[in-house]
DNA sequence: GATTAGGATTGG
């Protein structure tokens, strides 16, 4: 049995306790000057139920776990912790947001009946809704504080310690306070913008494409802001699988991350923990996921819309987009660009080599060209009764028929270029591939509806990179897969299978 | 009715 020895009175002379057992607490565990309250030092043994009061160091924000309550983690010490020690965790799970505590550095924590957990050698507090209850000290001198009835009968000695606690803490011989501005790891949550080699890190982003290997997935993510040392084919051309933009980070998913990563829709929100960032062979910036050995905790979290992160990344994509366009947060998906990757890549002059219609062909190019050249004229008046679609806009009657036109329809032609800028095939999007190729968005007059036209532009963005915009523009690379070709009047026409 | 959280850094 060992004996306590710690500054306890309020006066600022130490005082040497010895602490005799007491039934109601483990007895191993030893108190603090409070009765029934242990110094955090002395909390070691797995399973007990202990009383603690610790200064916050530490804490995150109040999130919902992924068990059914809420949560927050605290990190408390006291004047038992060895100088350069860390501190104890708790992690505290409330069924409903309002009843987790509201904290920050510098509080003083009072828990009763956490309990104490050993999780990989690390001592750990839980605060479950089953019995625990806890206060937290903001401001010291405050007469009225209400404890919780448990606390009651040792509100006052409580408060004697806490301003103990509170001079020990302020006390320019304690210099620990500050030392813990993480949790518990040095991982940080980063932009791609400060993305560098070498690095683990969590990521905020929007999936933008998924390929999928035998024994690994490759996602292709944005947070919308920039990266010079992202992939980027103005100055190092046909990169393979390397992007044209600098937003987009390509991130390796290997072992049971695979699973996970195979699932993810284009357009959604991710959280990823744990990237570790590296260059490729091409001196390219990318990210891997690793498997876990035995840490088999989920590394890829799917955030809804709503969520406050994925807000953030969203006012992010409104600040680097062009002014002049009009935002609707409903209508932040990519154009959907599906690929099986059962299929073997295919170059593009040999699918030109089939002299018959054929059926799925996979291909790696990009757009290099884009008629008509502005998106106002993707979509033409036609004529249901012909199944014709006009060549003008300001067509008022069908060229066949005369009746007058009131139905329109998408009509657009995408150049694609293989990755070696060598071969081109022409893609043709028009009548039903367009509907299903821009789900959610009608065929109307694009002069004269400006949300339909703001959201195509959208969509196409990251199909098209700049093409439309200068002579020398490319889209990035992308895997696409090519459902038929034919020659019809002359002319090559193909399609997206989707 | 139990669970939730929880770190460090091998390798394709």
């Amino acid at each position: 049995m060992s004996s306590v020895a710690y500054s306890l009175s309020h006066s600022e002379e130490e005082v040497t306790e010895t602490l005799t057992d007491e039934n109601n607490v483990s007895s191993t565990l030893e108190r603090s000057s409070v009765k029934s309250f242990i110094s955090l030092q002395k909390a070691r043994k797995s399973g007990a139920l202990v009383n603690v009061i610790g200064v916050v160091v530490a804490c995150t924000p109040k999130r919902k776990s992924n068990g059914t309550d809420y949560t927050c983690s605290l990190v408390i010490i006291d004047p038992s912790i060895p100088i350069n020690a860390k501190g104890i965790t708790v992690n505290v799970f409330r069924s409903l947001i309002d009843q987790l505590p509201d904290l920050s550095v510098g509080n003083i924590f009072i828990g009763k009946h956490l309990r104490i957990q050993t999780f990989y050698e690390t001592t750990q507090l839980v605060a479950t809704k089953e019995g625990s209850t806890f206060k937290v000290i903001d401001d010291i001198t405050e007469r009225n504080h209400q404890f919780p009835f448990s606390m009651q009968p040792h509100a006052k000695e409580i408060m004697e310690y806490c301003s103990y606690l509170r001079r020990w803490c302020t006390s320019s011989s304690n210099s620990r306070h500050g030392n813990y501005t993480s949790i518990t790891s040095s991982r940080k949550r980063i932009k791609i913008q400060e993305l560098l080699p070498g690095i683990f890190f969590d990521l905020i982003a929007e999936i933008v494409m998924v390929c999928s290997a035998e024994f690994k997935v490759d996602l292709y993510v944005s947070d919308f802001t920039e990266n010079k040392l992202l992939g980027n084919r103005e100055y190092r051309p046909n990169t393979p699988y390397g992007l044209y933009s600098r937003n987009i980070l390509q991130i390796t998913l290997w072992d049971e991350h695979v699973e996970d990563g195979e699932k993810l829709q284009i357009g959604t929100f991710v959280h990823l923990r744990n990237l570790h960032s590296k260059r490729n062979t091409n001196d390219d910036l990318v990210a891997f996921l690793h498997g876990d050995r035995e840490f088999k905790n989920k590394k890829i979290i799917v955030l809804d819309e709503q969520d406050a992160d994925t807000r953030n990344v969203l006012e992010q994509n409104e600040r680097s987009s062009c002014p002049e366009l009009e935002h609707d947060y409903t209508e932040q998906s990519i154009t959907r660009i599906i690929c099986d990757k059962e299929i073997e890549i295919t170059d593009i002059d040999d699918i030109k080599g089939y002299s018959e219609p054929a059926n799925l062909f996979r291909a790696r190019g990009r757009v290099i060209s884009v008629i008509p050249s502005n998106f106002e004229d993707f979509s033409q008046p036609y004529c249901h009764r012909c199944n014709k679609i006009m060549h003008f806009i300001g067509c008022e009657n069908c060229t066949k028929c005369s009746r007058e036109l009131t139905r329109f329809k998408y009509k657009f032609g995408l150049l694609f270029e293989d990755e070696h800028g060598v071969e081109t095939i022409p893609v043709l999007i028009t009548k039903e591939d367009a509907n299903t190729f821009l789900e959610g968005l009608p065929p109307v007059n694009l002069y004269k509806n400006q949300t339909v036209l703001q959201k195509l532009k959208r969509r196409m963005q990251n199909l098209l990179g700049n093409v439309l915009e200068s002579q020398a523009g490319c889209g990035p690379l992308i895997d696409f897969c090519v459902r038929s070709y034919e020659i019809e009047d002359g002319n090559a026409k193909e399609s997206f299978y989707l």
